[in-house]
DNA sequence: GCTTGACTTCAAGTTGACTTGAAGTTGCAT
DNA sequence: ATGCAACTTCAAGTCAACTTGAAGTCAAGC
């Protein structure tokens, strides 16, 4: 396997140096030895920082992208804890799908206001992540009409 | 339109009245009337913290949610604009769809390291934001098995 | 052999998004 | 009319995730 310097691992990853380093720190990745005074990493650190800013997209906290590895990189999670993670995913993806819908719908939609537009607020109940949500929603919304 | 105070829209909304207040403070929503010292809100403002929780999960910072209406809650982007960001969700939604399914394969797989997965790595590089991160990654990871 | 540039450490600073604390005010129930 | 919970303001504190600064080290090219 072979080593990379930091500074390309940087140029590669898209990941500010400090960041690197910072990560180092707190033990979300690991340099494996040094040119002098300088970090190197395997080369697979890419594929991790890769998963790294996945996660984060995700909304994981680094805490927790951690904790989903151990030091040897395997996952660190039992089956249900990630198939729970994976559905916890999966509706997020749904709602970013429903707000996408909604930011197309209010591109097109010439209602004054969208707040007011009923095909608007059905999106927006779509987009909503809890049925109680949804349901204040509905009652504050419908009906109230200065 | 009926007004509520901050402490129902709090529970309403879930939101907690420090952070309605803080919403308030940099411009994000708008109370429009006192009831003794208290603020009141119009209903409709639920709405529009629905939109600022999922505008919020999908990576935006308040500042870009709060650049999205104007001060009449009319939404302030021109439609070029919005299809974009549309198009920046539904990107997003299909990585966390593709991380979801790293999840699920992770679960499943019995290769010893998913890094070294071949089914891993393609599910990675479908997870990848860019091009260019899908190439490095091609590079690094297939043919450097230590 | 000297400069240069990319690194090093370590501490301190920054930013965004809130929360907390202290001290005061109000509406409502008893 | 009194007590109290829920508010008020304003300043300060917190937390995650970094970044910046100062002072030093190293190796590569001129």
């Amino acid at each position: 396997m072979n080593l990379i310097d930091i500074g390309i691992l940087s140029k590669a990853s898209g990941v500010a140096t400090s960041t690197l380093r910072y990560y180092e720190e707190i033990g979300l990745i690991r340099s494996v030895a040094r040119n002098g005074l300088r970090r190197q990493y395997r080369e697979d650190t890419l594929v991790q920082l890769a998963l790294i800013s996945l996660g984060k997209s995700a909304g994981f906290s680094l805490e927790e992208i951690g904790s989903m590895f151990d030091k040897d990189r395997k996952p660190s999670l039992p089956r249900s804890t990630l198939s729970e993670r994976a559905d916890e995913l999966d509706r997020q993806a749904r709602r970013l799908k429903a707000l996408s819908n909604m930011l197309r719908h209010v591109a097109e939609c010439p209602a004054p206001s969208h707040l007011e537009c009923p095909r608007f607020q059905k999106l927006l109940r779509a987009a909503c992540p809890t049925e109680a949500a949804r349901e204040v929603l509905q009652h504050s919304v419908i009906g109230s009409e200065a």
